[in-house]
RNA sequence: GGAUGGAUGGGUGAGUGGCUGAAACCACCGGUUUGCUAAACCGACGUACGGUGAAAAUCGUACCGCGGGUUCGAAUCCCGCUCCAUCCGCCA
């Protein structure tokens, strides 16, 4: 959530900045409500420290009188302390009410989104960064998409996930299975290789974790829950590698945090289900290599384009057609002040699907998480966050399948030959 | 699943009703000494919110796992919850 200090003292930043998220004068007027509850706030808790440091002075002074042996005095001040401690309720009340409505207020406003941001409410308004300037692979003309290719080559099985699971859970098989494993380590090595800790966390979380990256109070019902125990399947390895440095206090010399974590996602998508998701498009459970950044606010922005370069390389290197872009205010999500998404071009499908998100979270998240660092000075000040995936298995592994298929089978990027042990499939 | 014990600052750990925001030690940081490092010595060393102040600073309040209660006063007493450790059982 957006700081309090910051949405008083950059006030027309942040309401032009919501303007960007197409926000109307009515949704705005919550920002001049913030303003308001929050000096109700403060002078609130003004009247609860007062009546507080006077029952306190009183307390010790009793505690004196009961020393020296002056009962009767002792008992006058008790009197006084147990009216003061009446009152002293009742503020405490309204205080906590303020707060907890202040809170709410909060949790509603989006982060606000950085000036280079452009305005839009759909994705058609978003901006392309780069285009994709060579041709398209050129496809035999008996080519199919990669659902028929799983069939043809015995890759992986909807109808048996649905068994075991149910829809959106595919069993990989054989050189499919592969091919997923070959992809992990490929994106895992690179990431190591760009600098960053590779994590492997639990895939389930508590509430406190869920809380702390905002997929709570908001986005429960995207997430599984084991109700039993309380937990939650991680919809991204983000939750987990994030929640590493809730509540920490980092020297700034150890900045930046570069951690990259292999996962299974698990998403409940629902709602989410229509045209265009057939096969990889969308499903419930995913494979997933995230990077995660912990920045000075100075370097942040440069940060992310490093992300950005990095996963254009591994683009690069699987000789995928991609284009990046930089997505407008109202398509962004909730949490980024600056997001740019990679689509990758599906050739038997003839459209873009989207395999990676690269976003800035400036204070955002860490305001939420508590996550903070210290300056030469001893200054405690907000970190900023990052993440973006580095990649997402099953769309790269669709437009792999359709874009190299030949009348002979299915070709391996080179990249990949190490790590699948074949150059083909077929 | 059964039994016991525990949760205090970055870490170890003292503290059973007021003199405790909290001893001591370690780590970190600053300094002295030193050819360098180490050792030794000296010093500083929590976070949040709020008040005053240009600032340095200073004052108030809260926080000893979380929530509630008793009391003029709670880290300390009582109740509930959560988590952790150990032993037994089960088990990859």
């Amino acid at each position: 959530m957006l700081q309090l200090e910051v949405i008083r003292s950059e006030k027309s930043r942040i309401v032009n900045g919501l303007r960007k998220r197409n926000w109307s004068a009515a949704q705005l007027k919550v920002i001049n409500q913030i303003i308001a509850l929050d000096d109700q706030r403060k002078s609130s808790q003004k009247e609860v420290d007062d009546a507080r440091a006077e029952m306190n002075q009183l307390a010790k002074a009793i505690g004196q009188l009961m020393s020296q042996g002056k009962k009767e005095e002792a008992e006058t001040q008790k009197k006084i302390v147990a009216s003061l401690k009446e009152t002293e309720k009742q503020l405490d009340e309204k205080l906590s009410s303020i707060k907890q409505e202040l809170e709410q207020l909060l949790y509603t406003v989006p982060n606000c989104p950085h000036k280079s941001v452009p305005k839009g409410s759909t994705p058609e308004d978003n901006q392309v960064f780069k285009a994709w300037d060579k041709p398209f692979p050129t496809l035999p003309s008996d080519a199919v998409p990669h659902w028929d290719l799983a069939k043809k080559y015995n890759l992986f099985d909807f109808e048996l996930g649905v068994k075991l699971t149910g829809a959106g859970f595919p069993v990989y098989r054989g050189q499919g299975a592969r091919l997923q494993r070959a992809l992990i380590q490929f994106f895992l090595d690179e990431a190591v290789k760009a600098g960053y800790e590779e994590i492997l966390p639990p895939h389930l979380v508590n509430e406190d974790s869920a809380r702390g990256t905002g997929q709570l109070p908001d986005k429960e019902g995207q997430m599984y829950h084991c109700t039993v125990d309380n937990l939650y399947l991680i919809p991204t390895a983000e939750v987990p590698v994030t929640n590493i440095v809730r509540n920490e206090i980092i020297s700034e010399k150890d900045l930046p945090l570069k951690m990259t974590a292999y996962t299974p996602c698990f998403r409940r998508e629902a709602g989410a289900w229509g045209a265009h998701v057939r096969g990889l498009n969308r499903v419930h459970q995913f494979d997933k290599v995230e990077i995660v950044r912990v920045e000075h606010p100075d370097n942040s922005y440069k940060a992310l384009m490093q992300m950005v370069s990095h996963v254009s390389k591994l683009m690069k290197k699987l000789d995928l057609p991609f284009r990046i872009l930089l997505l407008c205010g109202g398509d962004m999500g909730f949490a980024s002040a600056k997001t740019f998404d990679f689509e990758v071009w599906s050739a038997a499908q003839q459209r873009w699907l989207e395999v990676s998100s690269v976003s800035n979270f400036e204070t955002f998240q860490s305001n939420r998480l508590k996550l903070r660092y210290k300056d030469a000075n001893g200054k405690i000040e907000l970190a900023h966050t990052l993440n973006g995936s580095a990649l997402a298995l099953a769309r790269i592994v669709a437009a792999l399948l359709e874009n190299n298929q030949t009348p002979d089978g299915i070709l391996i990027p080179k990249a990949l030959w190490k790590y699948t042990g074949f150059k083909k499939i077929g």
